[in-house]
DNA sequence: GCAAGGCTAG
DNA sequence: CTAGCCTTGC
Protein backbone atom coordinates (compact mmCIF):
# COMPACT_ATOMS: atom_id res chain seq x y z
CA UNK A 1 0.00 0.00 0.00
CA UNK A 2 1.40 3.46 -1.16
CA UNK A 3 0.58 6.65 1.10
CA UNK A 4 1.26 9.70 0.43
CA UNK A 5 0.85 12.95 1.77
CA UNK A 6 0.57 16.31 -0.39
CA UNK A 7 -0.02 19.97 1.30
CA UNK A 8 -1.58 21.38 -2.15
CA UNK A 9 -1.95 24.93 -0.89
CA UNK A 10 -4.96 25.43 -2.32
CA UNK A 11 -7.20 22.19 -4.13
CA UNK A 12 -8.79 24.24 -6.97
CA UNK A 13 -5.83 26.16 -8.29
CA UNK A 14 -4.00 23.09 -7.81
CA UNK A 15 -6.10 20.44 -9.25
CA UNK A 16 -4.62 19.84 -12.49
CA UNK A 17 -1.00 19.34 -10.52
CA UNK A 18 -2.57 17.44 -8.40
CA UNK A 19 -4.12 14.89 -10.82
CA UNK A 20 -0.94 14.94 -12.86
CA UNK A 21 0.96 13.69 -10.05
CA UNK A 22 -1.60 11.27 -8.85
CA UNK A 23 -1.75 9.85 -12.46
CA UNK A 24 2.47 9.69 -12.28
CA UNK A 25 2.60 8.49 -8.89
CA UNK A 26 -0.35 6.11 -8.48
CA UNK A 27 -0.76 6.53 -4.35
CA UNK A 28 -3.29 4.10 -2.82
CA UNK A 29 -4.06 6.75 0.27
CA UNK A 30 -3.39 10.18 -0.22
CA UNK A 31 -3.59 12.62 2.73
CA UNK A 32 -3.48 16.77 1.51
CA UNK A 33 -3.90 19.74 3.33
CA UNK A 34 -4.45 23.54 2.87
CA UNK A 35 -7.37 22.49 0.88
CA UNK A 36 -8.15 27.02 1.21
CA UNK A 37 -11.74 25.88 0.04
CA UNK A 38 -14.91 25.47 1.63
CA UNK A 39 -16.10 22.20 2.32
CA UNK A 40 -18.86 22.58 -1.27
CA UNK A 41 -15.99 23.99 -3.18
CA UNK A 42 -14.36 20.67 -2.92
CA UNK A 43 -13.61 19.29 -6.57
CA UNK A 44 -14.91 15.97 -6.03
CA UNK A 45 -16.07 15.38 -9.42
CA UNK A 46 -12.80 15.88 -10.83
CA UNK A 47 -11.32 13.40 -8.34
CA UNK A 48 -13.45 10.76 -8.64
CA UNK A 49 -13.00 11.08 -11.77
CA UNK A 50 -9.14 10.12 -11.30
CA UNK A 51 -10.39 7.05 -9.94
CA UNK A 52 -10.62 8.06 -5.98
CA UNK A 53 -13.01 8.40 -3.19
CA UNK A 54 -12.48 11.16 -0.48
CA UNK A 55 -13.77 12.66 2.85
CA UNK A 56 -12.15 15.80 3.15
CA UNK A 57 -13.19 18.77 6.19
CA UNK A 58 -13.49 22.02 4.28
CA UNK A 59 -12.87 25.80 5.60
CA UNK A 60 -13.54 29.06 3.64
CA UNK A 61 -9.90 30.52 3.01
CA UNK A 62 -7.76 28.81 5.39
CA UNK A 63 -6.88 24.86 6.09
CA UNK A 64 -8.50 22.01 5.28
CA UNK A 65 -7.55 18.77 5.06
CA UNK A 66 -8.62 15.27 3.02
CA UNK A 67 -8.25 11.41 2.69
CA UNK A 68 -7.93 9.93 -0.67
CA UNK A 69 -8.33 6.70 -1.83
CA UNK A 70 -8.22 4.70 -4.92
CA UNK A 71 -10.03 1.13 -4.23
CA UNK A 72 -10.38 0.99 -0.73
CA UNK A 73 -13.17 1.53 1.69
CA UNK A 74 -12.75 4.88 3.39
CA UNK A 75 -14.51 4.96 7.04
CA UNK A 76 -14.13 7.97 8.65
CA UNK A 77 -13.01 7.92 11.84
CA UNK A 78 -12.90 11.78 13.30
CA UNK A 79 -13.70 15.08 11.72
CA UNK A 80 -11.61 17.17 14.36
CA UNK A 81 -8.71 16.57 17.20
CA UNK A 82 -10.32 15.86 20.48
CA UNK A 83 -9.66 17.84 23.10
CA UNK A 84 -10.74 21.57 22.35
CA UNK A 85 -14.65 21.95 20.86
CA UNK A 86 -13.93 25.18 20.34
CA UNK A 87 -11.44 24.46 17.69
CA UNK A 88 -13.31 25.26 14.70
CA UNK A 89 -10.31 25.32 12.56
CA UNK A 90 -10.08 22.05 9.99
CA UNK A 91 -6.80 20.99 10.79
CA UNK A 92 -7.22 16.99 11.10
CA UNK A 93 -9.15 14.16 9.47
CA UNK A 94 -8.90 10.66 10.58
CA UNK A 95 -10.29 7.32 8.78
CA UNK A 96 -9.84 3.79 8.65
CA UNK A 97 -8.42 2.44 5.15
CA UNK A 98 -7.64 -0.95 4.82
CA UNK A 99 -7.53 -1.84 7.97
CA UNK A 100 -5.18 1.00 9.40
CA UNK A 101 -6.08 4.11 11.33
CA UNK A 102 -4.49 6.94 8.94
CA UNK A 103 -4.43 10.59 10.74
CA UNK A 104 -3.97 13.53 8.43
CA UNK A 105 -3.16 16.49 9.80
CA UNK A 106 -2.43 20.05 9.12
CA UNK A 107 -0.49 21.49 12.22
CA UNK A 108 -0.99 25.08 12.70
CA UNK A 109 2.22 27.09 11.83
CA UNK A 110 2.59 28.85 15.17
CA UNK A 111 4.12 31.99 14.05
CA UNK A 112 5.13 34.80 14.69
CA UNK A 113 6.48 33.75 17.85
CA UNK A 114 6.29 34.14 20.92
CA UNK A 115 1.98 35.13 20.15
CA UNK A 116 -1.11 33.47 20.98
CA UNK A 117 -0.56 31.55 17.37
CA UNK A 118 2.12 30.06 18.52
CA UNK A 119 0.31 29.18 21.92
CA UNK A 120 -2.44 27.66 19.81
CA UNK A 121 0.13 25.00 18.04
CA UNK A 122 1.55 23.80 21.25
CA UNK A 123 -1.67 23.40 23.02
CA UNK A 124 -2.74 21.89 19.46
CA UNK A 125 0.30 19.31 19.39
CA UNK A 126 -0.65 18.33 22.69
CA UNK A 127 -3.86 17.39 21.66
CA UNK A 128 -2.50 15.23 19.32
CA UNK A 129 -0.25 13.73 21.71
CA UNK A 130 -3.07 12.65 23.64
CA UNK A 131 -4.92 10.76 20.26
CA UNK A 132 -2.25 9.50 18.84
CA UNK A 133 -0.55 8.06 22.07
CA UNK A 134 -3.74 6.05 22.56
CA UNK A 135 -3.53 4.48 18.87
CA UNK A 136 -0.15 3.05 20.16
CA UNK A 137 -1.39 1.55 23.44
CA UNK A 138 -4.19 0.14 22.09
CA UNK A 139 -1.53 -1.60 19.55
CA UNK A 140 -3.02 -0.27 16.25
CA UNK A 141 -2.29 -0.36 13.07
CA UNK A 142 -1.89 3.71 12.77
CA UNK A 143 -0.28 6.56 10.00
CA UNK A 144 0.31 10.14 11.00
CA UNK A 145 0.54 11.89 7.97
CA UNK A 146 0.36 15.23 6.64
CA UNK A 147 2.20 19.09 7.43
CA UNK A 148 3.32 18.81 10.73
CA UNK A 149 4.78 22.48 10.34
CA UNK A 150 7.85 21.53 12.24
CA UNK A 151 11.50 21.07 11.60
CA UNK A 152 12.70 17.87 13.67
CA UNK A 153 16.02 18.49 14.06
CA UNK A 154 19.11 20.79 12.03
CA UNK A 155 19.42 18.43 9.38
CA UNK A 156 16.05 19.31 7.94
CA UNK A 157 16.41 22.92 7.12
CA UNK A 158 18.80 25.19 4.87
CA UNK A 159 20.78 26.97 7.32
CA UNK A 160 19.25 26.21 10.90
CA UNK A 161 20.92 28.90 12.67
CA UNK A 162 18.51 31.53 10.83
CA UNK A 163 15.77 29.52 12.25
CA UNK A 164 16.08 29.89 16.39
CA UNK A 165 13.10 31.61 16.87
CA UNK A 166 10.87 30.91 14.05
CA UNK A 167 7.66 28.62 15.34
CA UNK A 168 8.57 26.04 12.95
CA UNK A 169 11.90 25.42 14.86
CA UNK A 170 11.49 26.41 18.24
CA UNK A 171 12.61 24.12 20.90
CA UNK A 172 10.07 23.58 22.67
CA UNK A 173 8.59 21.95 19.11
CA UNK A 174 11.32 20.12 18.50
CA UNK A 175 11.19 18.68 21.89
CA UNK A 176 7.50 17.92 21.83
CA UNK A 177 8.34 15.96 17.92
CA UNK A 178 10.82 14.22 19.76
CA UNK A 179 8.87 12.97 22.53
CA UNK A 180 6.03 11.84 20.08
CA UNK A 181 8.55 9.58 18.59
CA UNK A 182 9.80 8.29 22.29
CA UNK A 183 6.26 7.13 22.28
CA UNK A 184 7.27 4.67 19.52
CA UNK A 185 5.92 6.68 16.74
CA UNK A 186 8.62 6.09 13.50
CA UNK A 187 9.80 8.65 11.30
CA UNK A 188 9.32 7.05 7.96
CA UNK A 189 11.35 9.58 5.93
CA UNK A 190 14.41 9.57 8.23
CA UNK A 191 14.35 6.40 9.27
CA UNK A 192 14.69 5.03 5.62
CA UNK A 193 17.62 8.07 5.11
CA UNK A 194 19.12 8.57 8.04
CA UNK A 195 21.64 10.66 6.67
CA UNK A 196 20.77 12.56 3.64
CA UNK A 197 19.58 16.03 3.28
CA UNK A 198 15.49 16.17 2.49
CA UNK A 199 13.51 19.07 2.33
CA UNK A 200 9.77 18.53 1.53
CA UNK A 201 8.66 22.37 1.02
CA UNK A 202 10.47 25.24 -0.57
CA UNK A 203 9.41 29.03 0.10
CA UNK A 204 7.74 30.75 -3.22
CA UNK A 205 9.70 33.49 -2.26
CA UNK A 206 13.63 34.13 -3.01
CA UNK A 207 14.05 31.63 -5.65
CA UNK A 208 13.94 28.76 -2.70
CA UNK A 209 13.67 25.89 -4.95
CA UNK A 210 16.22 26.48 -7.32
CA UNK A 211 18.76 27.20 -5.01
CA UNK A 212 17.29 24.35 -2.54
CA UNK A 213 16.99 26.40 0.72
CA UNK A 214 14.36 24.17 1.97
CA UNK A 215 13.04 22.28 4.81
CA UNK A 216 11.17 19.23 6.09
CA UNK A 217 7.83 19.81 7.70
CA UNK A 218 5.81 17.10 5.70
CA UNK A 219 6.63 13.58 8.06
CA UNK A 220 4.60 10.18 8.19
CA UNK A 221 4.79 8.76 11.14
CA UNK A 222 4.49 4.79 11.85
CA UNK A 223 3.07 3.16 14.82
CA UNK A 224 5.06 0.02 16.38
CA UNK A 225 2.41 -2.49 14.93
CA UNK A 226 3.30 -0.71 11.27
CA UNK A 227 7.01 -0.09 11.62
CA UNK A 228 8.18 -3.46 10.40
CA UNK A 229 6.46 -3.24 6.82
CA UNK A 230 8.17 0.12 5.92
CA UNK A 231 9.24 -1.11 2.93
CA UNK A 232 10.27 2.35 0.48
CA UNK A 233 9.45 5.88 0.31
CA UNK A 234 10.60 8.64 -0.92
CA UNK A 235 9.60 13.03 -1.83
CA UNK A 236 8.70 13.38 -5.29
CA UNK A 237 10.75 16.74 -5.45
CA UNK A 238 10.68 17.51 -9.02
CA UNK A 239 6.55 17.87 -8.53
CA UNK A 240 7.60 21.06 -6.88
CA UNK A 241 9.21 22.34 -10.03
CA UNK A 242 5.92 21.94 -12.19
CA UNK A 243 4.09 25.17 -13.53
CA UNK A 244 2.12 26.24 -11.25
CA UNK A 245 2.78 24.10 -8.30
CA UNK A 246 2.40 24.17 -4.72
CA UNK A 247 5.17 25.14 -2.40
CA UNK A 248 5.12 21.96 -0.68
CA UNK A 249 6.06 18.69 -2.69
CA UNK A 250 4.66 14.92 -1.82
CA UNK A 251 5.74 12.65 0.75
CA UNK A 252 5.20 8.99 0.17
CA UNK A 253 5.92 5.22 1.50
CA UNK A 254 5.42 1.86 0.60
CA UNK A 255 4.17 -0.75 3.27
CA UNK A 256 3.46 -4.33 3.06
CA UNK B 1 -3.67 47.92 -45.02
CA UNK B 2 -6.14 46.36 -42.45
CA UNK B 3 -6.86 48.04 -39.15
CA UNK B 4 -8.31 46.39 -36.38
CA UNK B 5 -10.03 47.40 -32.66
CA UNK B 6 -9.90 45.33 -29.89
CA UNK B 7 -11.23 46.01 -26.26
CA UNK B 8 -9.01 42.88 -24.51
CA UNK B 9 -10.36 43.91 -21.13
CA UNK B 10 -7.13 43.33 -19.36
CA UNK B 11 -4.34 43.60 -21.94
CA UNK B 12 -2.09 40.88 -19.11
CA UNK B 13 -4.85 38.44 -18.56
CA UNK B 14 -5.91 38.84 -22.65
CA UNK B 15 -2.12 38.23 -23.95
CA UNK B 16 -2.40 34.41 -24.59
CA UNK B 17 -6.08 35.21 -26.67
CA UNK B 18 -4.55 38.73 -27.80
CA UNK B 19 -1.39 37.05 -29.62
CA UNK B 20 -3.23 34.19 -30.80
CA UNK B 21 -5.57 36.45 -32.31
CA UNK B 22 -2.79 38.96 -33.85
CA UNK B 23 -1.20 35.34 -36.02
CA UNK B 24 -4.78 34.41 -36.93
CA UNK B 25 -5.40 38.08 -38.00
CA UNK B 26 -2.63 39.57 -39.12
CA UNK B 27 -3.65 43.02 -38.48
CA UNK B 28 -1.48 46.01 -39.58
CA UNK B 29 -2.58 48.69 -37.28
CA UNK B 30 -4.81 47.12 -34.18
CA UNK B 31 -6.09 49.92 -31.53
CA UNK B 32 -6.27 48.15 -27.78
CA UNK B 33 -8.59 49.39 -25.08
CA UNK B 34 -9.08 48.50 -21.55
CA UNK B 35 -5.27 47.66 -20.88
CA UNK B 36 -6.06 47.96 -17.29
CA UNK B 37 -2.35 47.66 -16.49
CA UNK B 38 -0.25 50.93 -15.59
CA UNK B 39 2.28 52.31 -18.02
CA UNK B 40 5.42 49.79 -17.45
CA UNK B 41 3.05 46.81 -16.63
CA UNK B 42 2.42 46.75 -20.56
CA UNK B 43 3.69 43.12 -22.34
CA UNK B 44 6.09 45.43 -24.98
CA UNK B 45 8.57 42.72 -25.06
CA UNK B 46 5.67 39.25 -25.86
CA UNK B 47 3.88 42.22 -28.78
CA UNK B 48 7.50 42.80 -29.98
CA UNK B 49 7.81 39.06 -30.04
CA UNK B 50 4.55 38.96 -32.09
CA UNK B 51 6.72 41.57 -34.79
CA UNK B 52 4.40 44.82 -33.53
CA UNK B 53 5.44 48.07 -32.54
CA UNK B 54 3.73 50.06 -30.10
CA UNK B 55 2.68 53.03 -28.21
CA UNK B 56 0.42 53.06 -25.25
CA UNK B 57 -1.22 54.89 -22.58
CA UNK B 58 -1.25 52.81 -19.53
CA UNK B 59 -3.52 53.28 -16.33
CA UNK B 60 -3.52 51.41 -12.59
CA UNK B 61 -6.93 49.32 -13.13
CA UNK B 62 -9.09 51.28 -15.12
CA UNK B 63 -8.62 52.07 -19.16
CA UNK B 64 -5.61 52.15 -21.13
CA UNK B 65 -5.15 52.58 -24.60
CA UNK B 66 -2.91 51.51 -27.01
CA UNK B 67 -2.05 51.53 -30.86
CA UNK B 68 0.17 48.42 -32.41
CA UNK B 69 1.52 48.51 -36.04
CA UNK B 70 3.59 45.65 -37.93
CA UNK B 71 6.17 46.55 -39.86
CA UNK B 72 5.66 50.61 -40.10
CA UNK B 73 6.54 53.45 -38.19
CA UNK B 74 4.07 54.99 -35.20
CA UNK B 75 4.54 59.00 -34.74
CA UNK B 76 2.71 59.60 -31.59
CA UNK B 77 0.73 62.76 -31.94
CA UNK B 78 -1.75 63.14 -29.02
CA UNK B 79 -1.61 61.14 -25.37
CA UNK B 80 -4.77 62.24 -24.54
CA UNK B 81 -7.70 64.25 -25.78
CA UNK B 82 -7.52 67.84 -25.65
CA UNK B 83 -9.53 70.01 -24.23
CA UNK B 84 -9.82 68.95 -20.17
CA UNK B 85 -6.16 69.34 -18.59
CA UNK B 86 -8.17 67.66 -15.02
CA UNK B 87 -9.24 64.47 -16.94
CA UNK B 88 -6.38 61.74 -16.27
CA UNK B 89 -7.90 59.13 -17.42
CA UNK B 90 -6.83 56.83 -20.01
CA UNK B 91 -8.93 56.78 -23.15
CA UNK B 92 -6.94 58.30 -26.03
CA UNK B 93 -4.31 58.18 -28.14
CA UNK B 94 -3.51 59.47 -31.17
CA UNK B 95 -0.73 58.43 -34.34
CA UNK B 96 -0.09 58.58 -37.50
CA UNK B 97 1.14 55.40 -39.09
CA UNK B 98 1.42 55.00 -42.69
CA UNK B 99 0.41 58.61 -44.26
CA UNK B 100 -2.85 57.87 -42.08
CA UNK B 101 -4.34 59.54 -38.42
CA UNK B 102 -5.44 56.61 -36.09
CA UNK B 103 -7.08 57.68 -33.42
CA UNK B 104 -7.87 55.31 -30.73
CA UNK B 105 -10.61 55.60 -27.98
CA UNK B 106 -11.95 54.26 -24.96
CA UNK B 107 -15.18 56.26 -24.42
CA UNK B 108 -16.25 56.46 -21.10
CA UNK B 109 -19.52 54.19 -20.30
CA UNK B 110 -21.29 56.65 -18.23
CA UNK B 111 -23.55 54.52 -16.51
CA UNK B 112 -25.44 54.95 -14.27
CA UNK B 113 -27.60 57.44 -15.98
CA UNK B 114 -28.42 60.18 -14.60
CA UNK B 115 -25.23 61.15 -12.77
CA UNK B 116 -21.92 62.81 -13.12
CA UNK B 117 -20.60 59.70 -14.87
CA UNK B 118 -23.53 60.42 -17.42
CA UNK B 119 -22.13 64.15 -18.04
CA UNK B 120 -18.92 63.31 -18.11
CA UNK B 121 -19.38 60.75 -21.25
CA UNK B 122 -21.04 63.64 -22.42
CA UNK B 123 -18.57 66.11 -21.97
CA UNK B 124 -16.12 63.87 -23.57
CA UNK B 125 -18.13 63.15 -26.80
CA UNK B 126 -17.99 66.89 -26.98
CA UNK B 127 -14.39 67.36 -26.89
CA UNK B 128 -13.59 64.14 -28.98
CA UNK B 129 -16.01 65.77 -31.65
CA UNK B 130 -14.08 69.22 -31.97
CA UNK B 131 -10.94 66.98 -32.02
CA UNK B 132 -11.89 65.04 -34.87
CA UNK B 133 -13.84 67.75 -37.25
CA UNK B 134 -10.67 69.58 -36.97
CA UNK B 135 -9.14 66.52 -38.90
CA UNK B 136 -12.36 66.90 -41.35
CA UNK B 137 -11.83 70.31 -41.73
CA UNK B 138 -7.93 69.74 -42.60
CA UNK B 139 -9.52 66.86 -45.13
CA UNK B 140 -7.00 64.47 -43.35
CA UNK B 141 -6.97 60.88 -44.14
CA UNK B 142 -8.29 60.25 -40.49
CA UNK B 143 -9.42 56.94 -38.76
CA UNK B 144 -11.47 56.89 -35.53
CA UNK B 145 -11.77 53.78 -33.93
CA UNK B 146 -12.24 52.05 -30.44
CA UNK B 147 -15.24 51.36 -28.11
CA UNK B 148 -16.95 53.78 -28.42
CA UNK B 149 -19.76 52.60 -25.43
CA UNK B 150 -22.66 53.95 -28.01
CA UNK B 151 -24.94 51.76 -29.47
CA UNK B 152 -26.13 53.79 -32.44
CA UNK B 153 -29.43 52.17 -33.66
CA UNK B 154 -31.96 49.85 -32.00
CA UNK B 155 -30.31 47.06 -34.63
CA UNK B 156 -27.59 47.55 -33.07
CA UNK B 157 -28.45 45.92 -29.70
CA UNK B 158 -30.76 43.14 -28.61
CA UNK B 159 -33.88 43.56 -27.27
CA UNK B 160 -33.49 47.57 -27.74
CA UNK B 161 -36.23 48.28 -25.72
CA UNK B 162 -34.59 47.29 -22.37
CA UNK B 163 -31.92 49.89 -22.77
CA UNK B 164 -33.51 53.21 -23.02
CA UNK B 165 -32.66 54.75 -20.00
CA UNK B 166 -29.02 52.68 -20.37
CA UNK B 167 -25.83 54.96 -20.40
CA UNK B 168 -24.79 53.27 -24.07
CA UNK B 169 -28.53 53.85 -25.59
CA UNK B 170 -29.85 57.34 -24.39
CA UNK B 171 -31.07 59.81 -26.97
CA UNK B 172 -28.50 61.97 -26.15
CA UNK B 173 -25.58 59.78 -26.82
CA UNK B 174 -27.26 58.06 -30.12
CA UNK B 175 -27.82 61.85 -31.47
CA UNK B 176 -24.48 62.85 -30.61
CA UNK B 177 -23.11 59.45 -32.78
CA UNK B 178 -25.60 61.18 -35.35
CA UNK B 179 -24.03 64.79 -35.47
CA UNK B 180 -20.88 62.70 -35.71
CA UNK B 181 -21.80 60.97 -38.96
CA UNK B 182 -23.50 63.78 -40.18
CA UNK B 183 -19.98 65.45 -40.42
CA UNK B 184 -18.64 63.31 -42.75
CA UNK B 185 -17.46 60.23 -40.95
CA UNK B 186 -18.61 57.22 -42.14
CA UNK B 187 -19.33 54.05 -39.91
CA UNK B 188 -17.41 51.62 -41.81
CA UNK B 189 -18.89 48.07 -40.46
CA UNK B 190 -22.35 49.76 -41.06
CA UNK B 191 -21.89 51.13 -44.20
CA UNK B 192 -20.27 47.32 -45.30
CA UNK B 193 -23.41 46.04 -43.76
CA UNK B 194 -26.63 47.44 -43.69
CA UNK B 195 -28.93 45.84 -42.87
CA UNK B 196 -27.58 42.43 -40.69
CA UNK B 197 -27.63 42.66 -37.37
CA UNK B 198 -23.91 42.77 -35.97
CA UNK B 199 -22.44 42.68 -32.36
CA UNK B 200 -18.97 43.40 -30.85
CA UNK B 201 -19.86 42.63 -27.71
CA UNK B 202 -21.15 40.46 -25.52
CA UNK B 203 -21.94 40.39 -21.63
CA UNK B 204 -20.15 37.63 -19.80
CA UNK B 205 -23.04 37.49 -17.75
CA UNK B 206 -26.44 35.45 -18.59
CA UNK B 207 -24.86 33.46 -21.36
CA UNK B 208 -25.13 36.38 -23.51
CA UNK B 209 -22.66 35.24 -26.31
CA UNK B 210 -24.49 31.98 -26.43
CA UNK B 211 -27.70 33.67 -26.88
CA UNK B 212 -26.53 35.97 -29.38
CA UNK B 213 -27.63 38.84 -27.21
CA UNK B 214 -25.10 41.61 -27.71
CA UNK B 215 -24.75 45.36 -29.00
CA UNK B 216 -22.59 47.20 -31.51
CA UNK B 217 -19.92 49.38 -29.20
CA UNK B 218 -16.53 49.24 -31.29
CA UNK B 219 -16.67 51.67 -34.41
CA UNK B 220 -14.11 52.45 -37.00
CA UNK B 221 -15.23 55.96 -38.19
CA UNK B 222 -13.31 56.86 -41.84
CA UNK B 223 -12.99 60.54 -42.91
CA UNK B 224 -14.14 61.89 -46.02
CA UNK B 225 -10.68 61.71 -47.70
CA UNK B 226 -10.60 57.32 -47.11
CA UNK B 227 -14.41 56.94 -47.38
CA UNK B 228 -13.61 55.74 -50.29
CA UNK B 229 -10.77 53.39 -50.13
CA UNK B 230 -13.23 50.87 -47.72
CA UNK B 231 -12.69 47.38 -48.98
CA UNK B 232 -13.76 44.84 -46.70
CA UNK B 233 -14.29 44.85 -42.85
CA UNK B 234 -16.23 42.23 -40.16
CA UNK B 235 -16.11 41.39 -36.73
CA UNK B 236 -13.85 38.87 -35.52
CA UNK B 237 -16.93 37.17 -33.92
CA UNK B 238 -15.29 33.21 -33.12
CA UNK B 239 -12.77 35.21 -31.04
CA UNK B 240 -15.26 36.13 -28.39
CA UNK B 241 -16.12 32.03 -28.27
CA UNK B 242 -12.54 31.55 -27.31
CA UNK B 243 -11.66 30.04 -24.01
CA UNK B 244 -10.64 33.17 -21.97
CA UNK B 245 -11.74 35.00 -24.24
CA UNK B 246 -12.60 38.87 -24.02
CA UNK B 247 -16.43 40.45 -23.22
CA UNK B 248 -15.64 42.22 -26.60
CA UNK B 249 -14.40 40.72 -30.23
CA UNK B 250 -12.16 42.35 -32.46
CA UNK B 251 -13.49 44.48 -35.43
CA UNK B 252 -11.54 45.11 -38.56
CA UNK B 253 -11.51 47.18 -42.23
CA UNK B 254 -9.04 47.28 -44.73
CA UNK B 255 -8.58 49.53 -46.91
CA UNK B 256 -6.45 49.96 -49.97
C1' DG C 1 -18.94 36.76 -15.07
C1' DC C 2 -14.67 38.53 -15.16
C1' DA C 3 -10.21 41.44 -14.29
C1' DA C 4 -7.30 44.11 -11.22
C1' DG C 5 -5.71 45.53 -6.78
C1' DG C 6 -5.47 45.46 -1.97
C1' DC C 7 -5.69 42.49 1.92
C1' DT C 8 -4.16 38.51 4.81
C1' DA C 9 -1.72 34.53 5.67
C1' DG C 10 2.03 31.49 4.68
C1' DC D 1 5.88 34.57 -4.40
C1' DT D 2 1.20 32.82 -4.26
C1' DA D 3 -3.94 31.62 -3.15
C1' DG D 4 -8.18 33.10 -1.86
C1' DC D 5 -11.44 36.73 -0.77
C1' DC D 6 -13.31 41.34 -1.06
C1' DT D 7 -14.23 45.42 -3.53
C1' DT D 8 -14.92 48.13 -7.68
C1' DG D 9 -16.19 48.72 -12.26
C1' DC D 10 -18.28 47.26 -16.40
Amino acid sequence: MKIATYNVNGINGRLPVLLRWLEEAQPDVVCLQELKAPQQRFPIKEINAAGYNAIWNGQKSWNGVAILAKDLEITEVQRSLPGDPEDIQSRYIEAIINQTVICCLYLPNGNPYPGPKFDYKIAWIKRLKKRINQLIKMDLPAVVIGDFNIIPTASDVYKSERWEDNALYRKEVKTAYKQILKKGWTDAIRTLYPEETIYTFWDYLYNSYSRNAGMRLDHILLSPYLAGNLKSGGVDKHVRGWEKSSDHAPVWIILD
